[in-house]
Formats: structure tokens, sequence, C-alpha cells
DNA sequence: CATTGCGCGTAC
DNA sequence: GACGTACGCGCAATGT
């Protein structure tokens, strides 16, 4: 290969369509539903080219919208063009930002085909002795195919060098002719994609066989009379003129005026920061370790403590103001094994004490220093920590800064962050991990096949990166003004967090055990008599099987005389919007109860006494507070955030959440939260004035939506008022109401307008809000709590409207549970001051549940509403419902 | 045989 | 398709 600069011309259409196209049947579409194939494939390209080829110039060409001199000659000319596809046309802001970000030249001229600026641009790279790559995959491109320029292969798939470019024994391999007979060759054969018309009746094989006979299509035209046979001659005669017009068609410029200079083209360093910021967003995850900047790192300085050294730096330990730390663990089927801690004070700076020997003398060092109340301690996901220490007995205290909690702030569409995702997000450090070691999904991993040596650098490196990641997160959260939700709630909020997960909550279990037969034996029966009832065993829990039963062996569409069957993407939907229109046939009644009580039996009969700790027969669960993206808590192992209420048999689970002995459990629930909060926001006088006197707001909004007295509200529309308000929160359309209430769509859509019009405020906040969303692409919380909103600007209109939902709904469900972790944090406070034995178990998302010994009820229940009415300051008041009892039923 | 995606249903 | 936020079950297809 020679030694000439290289230069690459990207042909930007041509790689974005095969790009999307590449994987057209299997697209690639991240959480957001945004489809990423062709950003995917053109950002796969630039690294490659980047990389692998040490381009010294380049740039990518796009064609413009706007005609052509080619559509002014013909105005068919590529007229025969599908649409592109919606998914494609709004990746394309995307993609232009990502070549930005690549910092590479963006050629777009209006009325200028890319072709030609590539034709044209090659020419003068030539001029200038350069080996010139034209990135593309039309084949028009190879009429410009010469010593010196030569068509990147996209679809290289050896290393071979032979195979990287198409050269001109390429072209000759394909089509038969060399480049320079290429124009001619198009021009005789025309071209579908490009509607060029040819000489009707002349294919590749006929033209391919004339150019190579002739020479050129000049001397062809010349010669016309010694063409044989006839047949072919007079085709040739009565496309000529078709022939010259395809001619100028396919002939690519190179002459274009006022192009770039090469010089304009040189490669320039990428802007790391900002790709990651990209592939992050798009969640292009594989990309991140491509762009990681290695190379400056400076060793760090790990070390392993030894036996006789572990006095002399646990003293130093003590010494520090502040350090960060990682009690390193690997939890596998096996179960879990505490692996090692590390400390850093310094950056680039860590030590590690190995646990998996001999180490009680270490961890009762490790407890003194963990457990100093005066050192600050930084760490990633700080109540998994909690709980590791826990193990050892530790508990750590003064707690200051978790860096999974602050990662997560500032992106929540990442769910948890890492600490090797945010090493890389923010410090640009790819750090090394269990996982990359060995190559195994993390649970798989058995610690025995890693060495002393490699636990302690990827735990020497967590505690570094938290380090370091402190002061960049810290300024970074200043920058959102989230540093108050950080240090004021997020932060307080993990050792209450920790607290409820220790505590639990008890259990009932012979009550369960009980219910487990019950419940059973009426499954049992309810499944043969469905057998009976259809003459047929089938799996009723299989969504497949089931449909096949109802819709093409019974055919219950044909009883109901229902024309439509729902179709999902495997088969007839058996969901319960579709069955409960064929609930009178006794054999879908029967089916819908079933499964109604196997999910339940499933879920929560079964499930819940397996999970209790068997000692205490108390459950406890985890809270997760960097899982969803308006901020809400989330709850798992088991979810204890979705316990049924509605049915009767559902409601029976809740009788089995029970206090202890002398004790009793208190549930106190924000009433309406959601709606006060819409009233702060939106300042809409009918909301306020309903808050402010305590009003009942369902029945206000029956009033006003359906123009009748408030007393004369009856139950029925109180109901459909009270779809109506949950809709607004939503951004619901009038489709969803008029099916989930039963009203006509007319009599939905007159609703909906009368509900904007009679609460103006409303109206106006719903706007202004899609507004600001669409400026900033953010939405924001009470307390500032941000999410990053990129469906608003989307050109397809279905995630448009998503992304306006999103936009609507973030500040309102957001700022509820910034309320309630206010107030969890101010109860817990104000408990430990009182000196209360109040246990705060559970969250509800509006609702908390306490237990206390009986004595200190009436004194908690002051206590709780106090601080849950005052949790924040609205411009209407908050109001607390508090219940109690010997369990969770009892509290509703 | 383990993992993953889907359909479905539970909560707020 | 069509109303926001979660988690988790069983089934069935897919990957090792």
């Amino acid at each position: 290969m020679s030694r000439k600069k290289k230069i690459f011309l990207i042909d930007g259409s041509a790689l974005l369509y095969r790009s999307f196209f590449a994987f057209i049947r299997n697209p690639l579409i991240n959480s957001k539903g945004v489809n990423t194939s062709a950003i995917y494939g053109f950002g796969a390209t630039l690294l490659k080219i980047l990389r692998e080829e040490s381009p010294s110039y380049i740039a990518v060409i796009f064609d413009a919208p706007e005609p052509t001199f080619r559509h002014v000659k013909y105005p068919l000319y590529k007229a025969t063009r599908e649409k592109m596809p919606d998914e494609l046309v709004e990746q394309i802001p995307l993609v232009d930002e990502l070549i930005n970000a690549f910092n590479i030249p963006l050629i777009r001229r209006s009325g200028v085909e890319a072709d030609d600026i590539i034709g044209t641009l090659a020419l003068k790279a030539k001029e200038q002795n350069l080996k010139t790559f034209i990135v593309t995959a039309d084949k028009d491109f190879f009429q410009l195919i010469s010593k010196d320029i030569n068509i990147y292969n996209l679809r290289a798939k050896s290393k071979d060098e032979t195979d990287k470019y198409l050269s001109t024994p390429h072209v000759k391999e394909k089509f038969g002719v060399l480049p320079e007979m290429i124009i001619d060759f198009l021009a005789l054969m025309g071209d579908s994609s490009d509607n060029v018309p040819g000489v009707k009746g002349i294919g590749a094989k006929t033209a391919e066989k004339l150019l190579n006979k002739f020479g050129s299509a000049d001397e062809l035209f010349k010669k016309i009379d010694e063409v044989t046979p006839d047949k072919l001659r007079e085709k040739l005669e009565a496309g000529y003129n078709d022939f010259i017009l395809s001619k100028y068609l396919v002939t690519i410029k190179t002459d274009v005026e006022a192009c770039h200079k090469i010089e304009d083209l040189t490669v320039k360093p990428w802007n790391r920061t900002q790709l990651a910021k990209m592939f992050h967003e798009l969640e292009l995850v594989s990309f991140l370790k491509d762009i990681a900047d290695t190379d400056k790192e400076e060793i760090a300085d790990y070390k392993i403590v030894k036996e006789e050294d572990a006095q002399e730096i646990v003293k130093e330990l003590t010494r520090s103001d502040s350090f960060a730390f990682d009690i390193t663990s690997l939890a596998s089927s096996d179960g879990l094994s505490i692996l090692g801690v590390s400390f850093s004070i310094k950056e680039k700076q860590a030590f590690y004490f190995d646990l998996f020997t001999n180490s009680k003398n270490i961890i009762k060092a490790l407890k003194s220093i963990l457990e100093d109340n005066k050192i600050d301690k930084i760490c990633h996901d700080m109540k998994n920590q909690m709980l590791l220490a826990d193990k050892l007995g530790i508990s750590i205290k003064n707690i200051c800064f978790d860096t999974m909690l602050s990662g997560f702030l500032l992106s929540p569409s990442s769910r948890e962050p890492s600490i090797s995702v945010l090493s890389l997000d923010h410090l640009n450090f790819q750090k090394e991990t269990f996982e990359r070691l060995t190559g195994k999904n993390i649970k798989k991993i058995d610690p025995m096949e890693l060495t002393k040596d490699e636990i302690s650098k990827v735990s020497c490196e967590n505690s570094d990166v938290c380090l370091r990641l402190l002061p960049v997160l810290e300024e970074k959260l200043k920058e959102e003004k989230m540093d108050s939700l950080f240090y004021d709630v997020e932060m307080p909020l993990v050792n209450v967090l920790f607290m409820m997960e220790q505590k639990g909550v008890k259990l009932d279990v012979p009550f369960l055990h009980d219910l487990t037969h019950k419940v059973g034996s009426e499954i049992y029966r309810l499944e043969t008599e469905i057998y009976d009832d259809t003459g047929l065993k089938f799996n009723i829990n299989s969504p497949k099987q089931l449909g096949e039963v109802l819709f093409e062996k019974i055919k219950i569409q044909d009883i109901k005389k229902i024309k439509k069957v729902k179709k999902s993407k495997t088969g007839y939907s058996t969901a319960i919007d579709v069955l409960i229109d064929y609930k009178d046939i006794a054999i879908v009644e029967k089916i819908l109860k079933h499964r109604s009580l196997n999910k339940i039996k499933n879920t929560y009969i079964d499930t819940l006494p397996k999970l209790c700790r068997s000692e205490t027969m108390r459950l406890h669960t985890q809270f997760h507070q960097a899982i969803t993206q308006t901020g809400r808590l989330s709850s798992t192992d088991p979810n204890l955030q979705n316990i049924p209420i509605r049915s009767k048999v559902g409601s029976l689970i809740r009788k089995a959440f029970v206090a202890e002995e002398g004790h009793i459990l208190i549930c106190a629930d924000y009433s309406q939260i959601e709606l006060r909060v819409l009233a702060h926001l939106s300042r809409d006088k009918k909301l306020i004035n309903a808050f402010e006197n305590n009003k009942d707001i369902h029945t206000q909004t029956a009033s006003l939506i359906f123009h009748i007295d408030e007393d004369k509200v009856t139950p029925f529309y109180r109901s459909q008022a009270k779809a109506i308000n949950f809709g607004i929160i939503y951004g619901m359309g009038p489709r969803k109401l008029s099916r989930d209430t039963g009203i006509s769509l007319n009599e939905a859509n007159t609703f909906i307008n009368e509900y904007f019009i009679t609460h103006p405020g409303v109206s106006r906040f719903i706007e202004e809000v899609k507004e600001s969303t669409r400026i900033t692409g953010i939405a924001r919380t009470i307390l500032g709590r941000i999410r990053h909103v990129p469906e608003i600007n989307s050109f397809n209109p279905r995630i448009k409207v998503m992304g306006e939902h999103i936009a609507v709904n973030t500040p309102i469900q957001g700022s509820a549970a910034d309320i309630i972790k206010v107030a969890m944090i101010n109860i817990s406070r104000a408990v430990k001051e009182k000196k209360l034995n109040l246990l705060m178990l559970l969250q509800e998302h509006d609702e908390l549940i306490f237990e206390v010994p009986v004595e200190e009820q009436d004194a908690s229940i002051e206590l709780i509403k106090k601080e849950m009415m005052n949790a924040v300051s609205l411009i209407v008041p908050l109001t607390v419902k508090v219940k109690s009892g010997k369990n969770w039923l009892e509290c509703e």
C-alpha cells in the first residue's frame, strides 16, 4: 500500500440507508422506543475508518432535499424512490450530531447532489496526490475509480487488503467493463433506482458485450451499422435520445463550483465527552469502550495491604477527613461472598484489605474507621454497602456521597448506573470489571476464578473512581441545580430506606398457607370445569393455547357476533379488556376467574412466605432509589408496592401483613397528592378552590363538566369525573377515556373539552410545560429533579405524543415523589428526637406504613400527620388520612 | 439447560 | 397505536 495521505469521502445518504436497512428485520430500538439502527451503523463505520485507516482528511456529504440540475433536465429523476421511513428521518438530526461530535466536516448543499460534491473533491484530492476512498454503496461511483480513487468496501469481511477497497479489477469482475466505460454502461442499461431510463431493451449483459466490442458508446453509435442482429440495432437507434439523457444523468460532475478545499477536511480530534454523552443517551453502550481515552491514564498506585502493615494504614485512614471505600463482593447462585474492602484517600491511590482468608482482626480495625463519625464516607450504592457492612457486623456512619445516586440524578435514564458506566461517562476512564476479566456474566462468576491481584485492582479502582467522581459529579449537580435535592433529600433518604429494609414487615405465614390451600382448590375446581365445558385439555395459562381454544375452537366471537378479534404479535389477544366483552359466556367468566386467582396465588400467596426470614417471620423488601424516571422509589424481592387491594381475594393478602404482639400498624396516605401538585403547578383557580375548601375533587369535577349541582352528582358521574381527573394527569386522549368509562367517543371528547374550558389554568399549564420541555428537552419537579425527554422533539408523531405525556406527567408524579421523600426524612428525624418506637416499614408512593407499640399510637399519629402535611409548602394544603389496625387490611 | 422477550396483571 | 410509573409471573422461543 502506498504511503500517500488518505482522504475519505463518505456518501452520507447511502451510508444512512445501508445502516438502517441492515437491521430492518431486527431493528435496534432503545428503551425509549427510539430506532437507533442507522446511527449505530453510521457510528460503527466512522469509528472503523478513523481507527483502522487513519485518514488525513475526511468528510461526510449528504444530499439536500432541494431539486438539482438533473431534476430540471428530467423531472422524473429519482421519481420512483420510496419515501424515507419515519424511523430513518428522525435519526438524521442524531446522525448530524454524531458527525459533529466526531469533529468531521458535514457537507450538505442545497441544489447539489452529494455525488457531484464527492466527485469534485475526489478530483481535487487526486491533484494533490492523495489517495481517495469513497464510502458508498452506489455503483455510480465506479465511474470515478482510478489508480488513486477507490471505493471503500463496506461489505469487506476479511482483512485481506485486496478485498478492502474496490478498484479496477472489482469493477471488471462485477460488470465486465472497465471503470471508464461505466458511464456508458449505466446509460445504456439504465438504472431503475434513480429512474434513469437507459436504452429500452438493453440490459447489463448486452451493454457489457457492446462496450467491450466497440470500446465506448461513442464508437458504438458511430459504427451503428455494424451492430447485429437487426433487432438490437433497431433498439439502439430508437433509444438514442434516452441514452443521451441517461448519460447526462449518470455522469458525476467533477467541477462543482465553490466546493470545499481539501484543507478544510483535515481530521481533527473527536469530542469524546459529547460522543460519550450521545452513546449513553442513545443506549449504544458498546461504543463507549471505543471512545475511552485510555492512553493518558497514569499508573495508579494500588496496594494490597499486608498483615504487618495493616495497623499503620488503618491509622492513616483514621486521620483522614474523608475517604472513598468499596466493600467488594460477588453474588452468585451459590450465595454472596465478600472478597475484600478497599479505601482511597487520594486520587490514583488505594489500599485493598483482603477478607477472603483470615480477617477477624482486619474487620475489627475496619469497623473502627467505617463507624467513625468524624470521617465523611464516599461510595457507590451506599445502601448496598451498608447491607454488606452489616454482614461483617459493621454499621457505617456519616455517609456523605453516593456516586450512584448522584449519577442517577444527573441522568435518570441510566437505571442504577454502575461505577464503570459513571467512570466512562464522567471521567472518560474505562475501568476494570469482573465481567471483563472473566468474560462472564457477573452473576456467574465464581470468586475462586479470580486472583487476589485482580480483585484488588477492581476494588481499588472502585474506590479510586468514586473519589475522583465526587468533585465532578458535585459540580454537575450544582450546574443542574440539584445539589440541594441530592444532599437534603436523596442522601438522607439512604439511611431511612436502609432502616426500613432492615426492620421488614411481619407476615402471618400460617394464614397464607391456609389461603394457599383454599385458593388452590378453587383453582383446581375451575380448571376441571373449564376442561369439562370445552371438552379440551389445554394450558389455561398459555395465552397462545387459550387464544386458539377461544377464537378457533369455540369461536366466541361468533357467539357474541363480534367482528373484530384483536391480535397480538404472537396470536390472539386474550387480555382482560378483550375478554371483558365476552364475560357473560360462562367459560370466559371461569377463565378470567381462574386467571386472576392464579395470578394472586403465584405472585403473592405462595411467594411471600418463601421470602420471609424464618426466625422472625418478617419480610424484607428492597427499595430502589435509582430506578424510576420520575423519582419514585421502586421495590423488589418482593415488590411490596403492588400488593392487591381492589379484588376480594386480593385484599386478603393485605390481611397477612400484621403488627407484632402489642403493636399496631399505622397507614398514612396523602389524599389526592397528584391533583394537589397539579393545582400547585397550574395555579388553576377551580382546583385551588376545591382543595382550599377541602371539597371532594371528583364531585366538583363532575359538577363542572356535566353541568350539574354538586349535591346532584351521583356515584356514577363522580366515577366518570374521577377517570377524567386521572386521565388529565397522564395526558389521556378521548379514545382511552371512552373505552375505560364506556361512554361514546363523542361524549368523551365533549367531557375533555369541557374539562379544559372549566379549568383554563390546567389547560395553560399543559401547554406551557410541553413548550418548555420542547425547548430544554428536560422536565423538572418542584425540587428540581430532572428527566431528559428527547422523545418530545421526535419526528415520529407517536413518539412525540409519548414525549408530551412524559413532559406533563413527570412534574406531577415526580413532585409527589419528592414530597413523600421529604416527609419520610422528616418523620425519621422527628422520631429520633422524640425517642418514639415508631418504625417506618413501607412506602407505597403516596402512603407510608408504620408499626408502633400500641401505647405510642396517638403520639405517633400526631407526629406522622404533622410531618407529612408540612413536608413542603404548596399553594394548596396537603391533607393526610391516617388509619390504624392489627393488619394492613384494617387500615384501609 | 439457561436466558430472553412477550403477554398479562397487580399497584399507585 | 391510543394514559403516566413500576415489578414479576408463566409460557415459548432462542441461545449455549
